[in-house]
DNA sequence: GATGAATGAGTATTCATTCAT
DNA sequence: GATGAATGAATACTCATTCAT
């Protein structure tokens, strides 16, 4: 039975796929194309096209969550596990084009179980930001006005948006380092001149 | 003019079942009906079901564009702009529910036309953060070491997440004033404590 | 609105292909061309393939069974009820051979709304025929140790296998008189000499 | 030979799967679960789906014809064989209900090959009770009006609808002593009230 | 202008059949 | 002989679009 290897074939193949034409406009035939697969091959392994999204955003998103978790987890400082989440987070989606793409579009569906998915495994990671921040307020590192709530949306949203160029654009851009550098500027220390 | 009552009243029907259901999960037919016209009716102030998203995007997002930077233009101090910016961005979200849907989840389809839109129009948003930014460093307002082409992606997409929040959540929130605070807080004095 | 005769046209099409190829042999394409539709506007008449068959055997089969019920109920004599269902049952399955094929093959489907429908309006049917007998035993007409339950089965039997000759042979066979004849003397009088 | 042993496991299955779902709806793999090979193994004994129901028809069905037909041949009082042909035919229908569904239903398909069998082995069976009627006018036994052509098939037809209550119902129904007798009691004395 | 019945291209999915192991 | 993973042809059904009324 070769049927993992076969299976996550597919999965690239699909999150390829869904990246070029987006989930609607991807055709099952393409990902079997793309796969180099029969068409009802792609049903020995997944139920139907959507199951085949699901799947995407479960297992090669999940695998992500997990790392970048982990890697946090090691810290107790504040200030190195949000420069170890934005470093991460970063070099994850500049690393792999396709699945940013997925995630920046087909994570936004109105579908119900897409939301369903947002709604579980990924508010779970966007709480590990306000974790982060909370410990820091703890510890007197952050300040205790800011909202954990809130700021956790802030955060994550700027990195998603900021990663976007990477997976939209062709030409070069910022790169890596310089964009991890200055997203913990702007968050940590904002863009206020500190008046003598 | 009679058909130009018509012709909003389908692109307000059109934005509310674009964010109910997505535009592909979204039938013509369910536009006709929400609008109260037969569905050969919508062809005659449309030329296709593509049309009415575009359309939906430019006009609609295009107004509250308009909007935002003819109210910023009034002002010269880039702490007022920035505020004022984030204050209308926001309130515009809340207010209108169905466009905040379509905003947050067709703008991101890998559509060519769309991507398009989002390249011409959409960027000239962006960049009045940008402009904004950069008028504050001139006048030793902001840090010079911020990057305002970064900055500017980091900032809308905090505020384009803040507000998900809002179009996707049934229950209560964070309020429109508060979230308002919490985002300028942030992005002008960053989350560190300062020492003494 | 045409529907009604579109409908119709629908109908007998149908009837005539389910004829010919039987039910799953038959393809929605061959109904429509046959019926000079869209293969789309058989969708707006009927909900499926299925609902297809079951408004065959509903509506044409209902309006054959209601006939033969009303010249019936005007008779009270036994002997001539008898007499007009063979003849009318007959008469029916000659004249309309397409009818009278998909009767006889596709009511035998094992599908669960195709029993359905047999339990309900056949039954009703084939139920003439044991009340037509109770009469006939109260009147002193028929045998008493004739069970009707029984009996309307093997009559209804021997009328159903009878005319399938019909449908299914393409020579010459025997004539209808010839038939209504036969099947009332054998059920009437028995293949038994009478002996002196 | 185990093959023989296998082949005819296959057959029993497919005449249960048959039975159950009819033969469009039954699924090799169904079969091929419930004869416990895998689905290629149905390929080493039959050449396809198809030549699985045709064989089912041949050889099941050739059995009993050849039985009855045997059990038949040592008579010469038509009365008896009549008498011997209806027990046997009931009886075996109310023992395989699984084959009795199968001759019910499926030897009713309109397809090419089926009808030939029909046209074939089955008339052969009916022709039975043709000669058998036939045999009894030359000895004076059964009246000569009665044309053994028409006759066959009602006769025929009376004991297939008589013996499907069995195969479909559920609940008690009459039994198999009891349908004997009326059946016999019906073609043979009729239902008309001797008069004196 | 407005209607909505009719169209027919387009596609996910099924399942009989094959064949490498 | 036996297996069951792989194949890919085949088709019911949907829905954007058209056009006669």
């Amino acid at each position: 039975m070769k049927s993992l290897e076969k299976h996550n074939k597919i999965l690239t193949s699909a999150t390829k796929v869904f990246a070029k034409k987006g989930f609607f406009n991807a055709r099952i035939s393409d990902i079997a194309k793309e796969a180099k697969v029969a068409d009802g091959t792609i049903y020995l392994y997944f139920n139907n096209k959507f199951d085949i999204l699901i799947s995407v955003l479960e297992e090669e998103i999940g695998k992500i969550i997990e790392q970048i978790q982990k890697s946090i987890e090691k810290e107790t400082d504040p200030q190195k596990m949000l420069t170890i989440f934005v470093q991460k987070h970063l070099a994850t989606m500049k690393q792999n084009r396709n699945l940013a793409e997925v995630i920046h579009i087909e994570l936004r569906q109105s579908d119900k179980l897409v939301k369903e998915y947002r709604n579980k495994t990924f508010k779970q990671y966007i709480n590990v930001i306000s974790h982060i921040i909370q410990r820091g307020q703890e510890q007197n590192v952050y300040r205790k006005d800011i909202k954990p709530g809130i700021a956790k949306r802030a955060f994550f949203g700027a990195l998603d948006e900021v990663s976007r160029v990477w997976a939209e654009s062709t030409g070069s851009t910022y790169s890596l380092e310089e964009t991890t550098e200055q997203i913990l500027a702007l968050f940590l220390n904002g863009m206020l001149e500190k008046k003598a």
